[in-house]
DNA sequence: GTGTGGGCGATTGGCCGACAA
DNA sequence: TTGTCGGCCAATCGCCCACAC
């Protein structure tokens, strides 16, 4: 009676090149190397799972545990969503025999550069049903096999697989005045049964044996799982009945996904993290919940820093598409617990802060310490009355981006250098209890920078340490942007087109081709264009990249391995186009 | 970060109504009572699950627990799936007090005959893209609304809810020469949504107050979760391309859903059970694998039972659309443990047997005491010339009937009748021991019809008891079948049938509009109908009725109400055409 | 360089009766 | 009674260009 399933379960349980996982995720998702130490947050986990997760007493809980990093598994659920198993092993406090290791670029160390791979944000021309895809002309030339340009129309098939093996056959053609390079039959089945819409990511992978491999980045909607796909026909087909009595009804078809981490293995975990025994999680990169496995170093470096009200912080914030990071300051309200019934000693969500664009990031309202850089200086905040946020959100008016959208609100990852151990303070060593005594409820008043360590940072680092203040180099006030359009005070121009037909699709799902999102604030580009000719922005870069290589304004190819401590105080324009972990990763 | 995740979940979570659960459920399908006693199996719930189940050190879990049926959740699942969540609480070994409530026909019982249901299995032109739904004229006058006759073409439009409460909108017309009753536009959409293919069924439930349901019943092509559906292609849409090169590559679109039941819940109810609290458990009954809660009299009346290799048994499956039932017999080729290593004491897959149609049935070599009825009349095995189980196989020979798809089984509910409690020994104390001490594997020689109970039976039933041997009728050695088509030495003519178009749908996958199941064994009526005309099984009897007031040839709109203990001598064919717990159930 | 719309065939979806099982 | 087919029409898919941003 067992024969055959296991074969159905090896199929659905198959891991992933850790290349391609990553390339498929995206430039900013960074994994802990294998025997790091990490600090695994029950509360963060929970809530990348779906519903309410109920640890029972949970008194036994620790709010963190130390824990080593034994192995991680990459995979691909049925959605092509990448995420990792991350097996994970509860260390003692003073387990000071365990040697955390270095930053290690890669995982797979011998496999840099194995790959290129290029993300294109879907259009509404891309995802329209009657439409081909519109291939950026580094793409092909970078990634798909070569054209036989001597005849007049060249094309080809191409066959790349996706994260499961399956392969598809798209029309790969160079036509067109002025020529350009598409993807004609197959590409709208793919379309379809990936169920893409107008701004989801596709990215092409090629591995060094010419292999194509297609993964997909689903634009978020919601946050950590329980994600419910807005309904998408495949064919919406005339309808003589309903057009025929006027009616709308029916043809809805909703997709009743499930989240994608349940509440009881988040129970399941913390109880065995709690008793000290090996345990595994899952972690979606793109759930747009803040990562709840952090570099040991990581928390301490932040733990270290005397957080109080009224500092002044900059956290960086990735591009729906992965390929830029903009970076957005605000303000230290509060420091205190967020949740002193259920986690008393927990520093998840210690910051409370005001955000210089409270439009944008207004639910917001915790932030993780580790998640954000401390800055000394504090750009004027002004709102120019040329770009006020208030303005901007007049482009919000569209009801699929209301306001009622942006409601709540998680962290992305961390670029790496915030993780990088090789700070000043990577030989801590690690006395933290498990199971923390003490230390409940601390709440700081707000603007009381005088204060001393909190009861949370001094039960992290209860031995002698010395308070970090990171230097930062002054914040570029006038920030910089790349492909940043100024001239838009007028509606933009995409937001005039409209869909051709009469589909009922996704025709006003999302009517803009690039979005910028935020946990489940989503932005279009414009928006941050807009906002990024403001004054209270930092700055941002280009983490993927539109590698063109006949326009070199403002883009370069990034490459990995140059790496400066992101609190070094010097190199923050190199971190900014930072690009450590891909081989070689472009991106429209 | 918690608002709006809450109303996703409770959506999710929504239970439906009982009888509304168990028209679509399927006639088969009998849950156990609220506060009546049931045996948990652990070892059959790890079936249930798809992959393997690790208890780890599993020696504490004992084989089977003693529960009492605290709460059932009726629920649906993403795909519309019904399953229960059952709440049981462990019992004392020796807890006497809690008395096992008897028989009870209907969960709800206020609700008998609340609603009318009828079944239809989809018809390749069902679930052709381009067609409509021929909706059988019982079906129209019994559940749809009633048309205006007077008019010529007579149509109106319907909009059923499906389990999670969406509306679909049907058209519904009454035309053609002669006058048939169909579903035209929306028809279409819904398949797409569901997703359903040939083979699969549907279930128009009409409630009193006049509420239509329409539910699912997808044909069972795997076993135990992990199930992979076929690739359905929405619209397959032209393809130049592919034609132009005759290339059939791609367009493949596979739907890696997950299994229905996780292996890490089967762990958790185990250990919850093995310490005596409260647990809850997934159970899908349409999973065919064997239900792990069974009535607590029912396991003891089985294991009552002398079972000795070389015993005669029969065994009743259902049909895929749940219309039939069809009793299968075999000998018992040895009495053991089925997993002596990780479950010594349990009886769980008990009886080692030989079918006497083997080609039908091959994988099942194991099956639960329970689940089998001793006959005490051996039929001679008579493979006739005209209808030999190889020559049957004939018809397998399409790859979508291959042998090798006839790999693995479990076996599906048993009727009622077996778990009725008004047995002889209903009032058999429990004192079943909840962690079993002695009693390791034994195994009996084969065919040692004197050899005493072994140690299972003697530690089921510590305390005086006598054996039980039912006393059967003698089986029917010519059968008693319906629908049984005697004319088919030749290619049936659905065998030749061809779908129009190109469509590259489902058009190879089921050629059957008629599918018998057996776990993961498909067999098609046809089969059914020639091994029907064999000698070697007993009988089979409507379940669900293709209630045809004008055509009563074999066919009596069966009432719930009246039952017989299966095993009282006399009420064989009763027992067969029993229907007992959905008020009425109409089918095709 | 590439997103979008118009134009247009070829294909399919989808509704119908005819026919037969 | 109802499953399937051929016929037929209309809708739309999907490929192409031209045009803009």
């Amino acid at each position: 009676m067992e024969s055959g399933r296991e074969s159905l379960k090896k199929i659905s349980e198959k891991s992933l090149d850790p290349q391609l996982w990553h390339a498929i995720a995206g430039g900013m998702v960074q994994m802990p190397p294998i025997n790091s130490k990490v600090f695994y947050f029950p509360q963060g986990h929970a809530e990348h799972a779906k519903g309410n997760v109920d640890f029972g007493n949970s008194h036994r809980i620790p709010a963190f545990v130390l824990c080593k990093v034994s192995a991680i598994r990459y995979m691909a659920d049925a959605d092509d969503e990448v995420y990792a198993k991350i097996r994970l092993i509860p260390l003692k406090p003073d387990d000071l025999d365990v040697e955390d290791v270095g930053y290690v670029p890669n995982n797979g160390a011998e496999n840099i550069d194995k790959m290129t791979s290029f993300t294109k944000t879907l259009t509404q021309s891309d995802s329209n049903n009657g439409g081909g895809f519109s291939v950026p002309r580094y793409c092909a030339e970078t990634i798909f096999p070569p054209l036989d340009y001597s005849v007049s129309m060249p094309f080809q098939f191409m066959c790349p697989k996706d994260v499961h093996g399956e392969s598809y056959r798209f029309r790969h053609i160079y036509r067109g005045t002025p020529r350009r390079h598409l993807l004609t039959t197959g590409w709208s089945d793919f379309v379809n049964c990936k169920k893409l819409v107008a701004g989801d990511s596709v990215v092409f992978v090629k591995a060094e044996n010419g292999d194509i491999c297609v993964g997909i980045r689903r634009a978020k909607k919601t946050i950590g799982g329980a994600q419910e796909y807005p309904s998408r026909w495949n064919h919406p087909g005339g309808n003589n009945g309903s057009s025929q009595f006027g009616g709308v009804v029916g043809r809805n078809c909703k997709n009743y996904s499930r989240g994608k981490v349940r509440a009881e293995s988040v129970v399941e975990a913390g109880n065995l993290a709690a008793s000290g025994q090996p345990f595994e999680v899952e972690y979606y990169p793109r759930a747009s919940t803040p990562e709840f496995c952090v570099r040991a170093s990581a928390v301490r470096a932040a733990m270290q820093i005397r957080w109080f009200a009224g500092m002044r912080f900059k956290m960086p914030i990735e591009t729906e598409d992965s390929s830029r990071i903009s970076w957005f300051m605000g303000t230290i309200s509060s420091v205190e617990v967020a949740d002193p019934t259920n986690w008393p000693d927990s520093p998840w969500g210690l910051l409370q802060v005001d955000w210089d664009e409270p439009d944008l990031l207004q639910n917001v309202k915790r932030v993780n310490p580790w998640l954000v850089e401390h800055v000394t200086t504090i750009p004027a905040i002004h709102v120019s009355p040329f770009s006020p946020a208030r303005k901007k959100m007049r482009f919000l008016q569209k009801p699929e981006l209301s306001l009622s959208q942006l409601s709540q609100l998680s962290l992305p990852f961390i670029p790496s250098n915030f993780l990088d151990s090789s700070s000043p303070f990577h030989y801590i060593p690690d006395t933290i209890p498990a199971g923390m005594q003490g230390a409940r409820h601390f709440q700081l008043g707000q603007y009381s920078p005088d204060l001393h360590l909190n009861g949370l940072q001094s039960s992290l680092f209860p031995i002698g340490f010395q308070p970090y203040y990171p230097v930062n180099p002054p914040a570029n006030p006038g920030g910089n942007f790349m492909n940043s359009t100024e001239n838009n005070e007028n509606i933009p121009y995409w937001m005039k087109m409209e869909t051709r037909g009469q589909t009922l699709k996704v025709k006003d799902e999302t009517k803009t081709p690039q979005l910028l999102l935020f946990g489940k604030v989503i932005l279009t580009e414009e928006q941050i264009s807009k906002t990024s000719s403001g004054e209270n922005r930092v700055s941002n870069g280009n983490l993927e990249k539109t590698a063109n290589p006949s326009d070199d304004s403002g883009s370069t190819v990034l490459q990995n391995g140059s790496r400066e401590n992101s609190t070094d105080g010097s190199g923050h324009s190199k971190v900014l186009g930072e690009l450590d972990h891909v081989g070689k990763t472009l991106s429209l």
